[in-house]
DNA sequence: GGCGCGAACCTGTCTAGACAGCTAGCCTAG
DNA sequence: CTAGGCTAGCTGTCTAGACAGGTTCGCGCC
């Protein structure tokens, strides 16, 4: 799979933003300057820079030049995408770091909702994820060992939860809750959250073979996240566009 | 604003897709065709089309044609509905105070997402409902005088403003940005918030006849609610590939 | 010193033509 | 009748140049 020069271009500028070779607020090279380096046309470097800035990777000014974008991390909120896949998408580097993976018995509430028997146990997992270095969410992941039976042997900085599970065990079905909370503790150093700062917590069951496959708490730090989603109500219908 | 020629051809499509004109699956003129019906160059047809596929109402086959697209379905985890009915559902009492119904000039940024000419005015809403007489939900709404002319003659503490909206023009897209913040001011002591306490932002934008809607602001205190949504994910696209 | 004007530069958009890769359908040779 | 090739049509991409409208900044005039 060969390469446009237009994707090209957007890929140098995307990976440049995303080593940090070019800094938010920078102003990024004219057009004209881009075609010379390229050796392409103004219309190909157009493209490549309109494309970027409708991923909200550059912010463009007629008449003063393009500019890096802020970065505001967002995530979608009706999709489980996978935050690694999110991250990169906006041309930013995703790392994590594992604080436990592990086989715990539930308490009694967790064990409930699984409809497990007094004494099992479920898996666990708790995984920070970084956007650039920055923490951007902190997760907390209990799971039915019967659909994930290899869970503990994966190495999670390499693979997200996510990602494994996503391979071995469709979803079905998924709840959201959302909640604006506070942390202290642990959670609240990891994310570098400062003293009173809200907190997003999103709380998510996920189905998979008709039974509750994984109950996960997603902690996101207030400041610097967004959580968005998007939809299309099925059966829309217009009367005829109105006139202006 | 005048509209430029690809966007008026972008338009004419989404329009002929969303008024039923052009049937989902239907196969669209080709750009050579479109070339001649408006008059412009192919450059400018591509563009329109390539915009509405990366928007997911076409879909192009290299050497085939381009169609129009199956709706998306997916339900969505925040669905408009309406709070009264939520609370009513709940077995609950609803009740509202309205502090702000006026046509106001909204600052530039908001004018600009509304694609509004300098020094229009926007209708605006400052609504507070209740649950059981405590406080909920402070909406605060921004909405487009076309789409909804009759606005400022509603007594919005006897029907809510999503159901008058809903009534007189369906909405087509929305988006929701979740976000956790704290607030003072006029809304934390409307929503009887604690110093400090958390508040769910809800920022929601809705589209109707392919144009920004409305802009609505929803606050939520951190400590009494929790957003909750449930989705199935939509099993397969589209099945071109799958075909043979 | 202050003001206004124009030059230089930037993005946004459009044009007319070109080539490449792909597909579906027809048509011919075996 | 079938297999293979040919062709017409479609989208994807690129070019070189053009004009419009906005901003920035310096220079000259008052």
């Amino acid at each position: 799979m060969t390469e446009s020069p237009y994707q090209a271009i957007k890929r140098c500028i995307a990976d440049g933003i995303a080593s940090g070779n070019f800094v938010p607020g920078q102003v990024l090279p004219s057009e004209h300057e881009l075609c010379r380096s390229f050796g392409v046309a103004r219309m190909t470097v157009n493209r490549a820079m309109r494309e970027l800035a409708t991923e909200n990777l550059v912010r463009r000014v007629p008449g003063v030049g393009t500019f890096v974008a802020e970065p505001i991390a967002q995530s979608g909120l009706v999709e489980i995408r996978n935050i690694a896949d999110e991250i990169k998408a906006r041309g930013h580097t995703h790392r994590s770091q594992v604080f436990a993976l592990d086989a715990v018995v539930p308490p009694g509430s967790v064990a409930d909702a699984f409809d497990l028997a007094a004494g099992a146990t479920l898996y666990h997992s708790e995984v920070l994820h970084f956007e650039n270095d920055v923490p951007i969410q902190f997760e907390d992941r209990m799971i039915d060992p019967v659909l994930a039976p290899g869970y503990l042997q994966q190495d999670f900085s390499v693979i997200t939860p996510a990602q494994y599970l996503n391979g071995i065990a469709p979803v079905q079905e998924v709840e959201h809750v959302v909640q604006a909370v506070t942390q202290d503790g642990a959670i609240a150093k990891h994310l570098s959250l400062a003293p009173g700062e809200p907190c997003l917590l999103v709380t998510r069951r996920t189905w998979s073979a008709g039974r509750l496959a994984a109950l996960t708490k997603l902690y996101y730090p207030g400041s610097r996240f967004r959580l968005t989603g998007r939809f299309i109500p099925a059966g829309v219908q217009w009367p005829p566009a109105a006139q202006r």
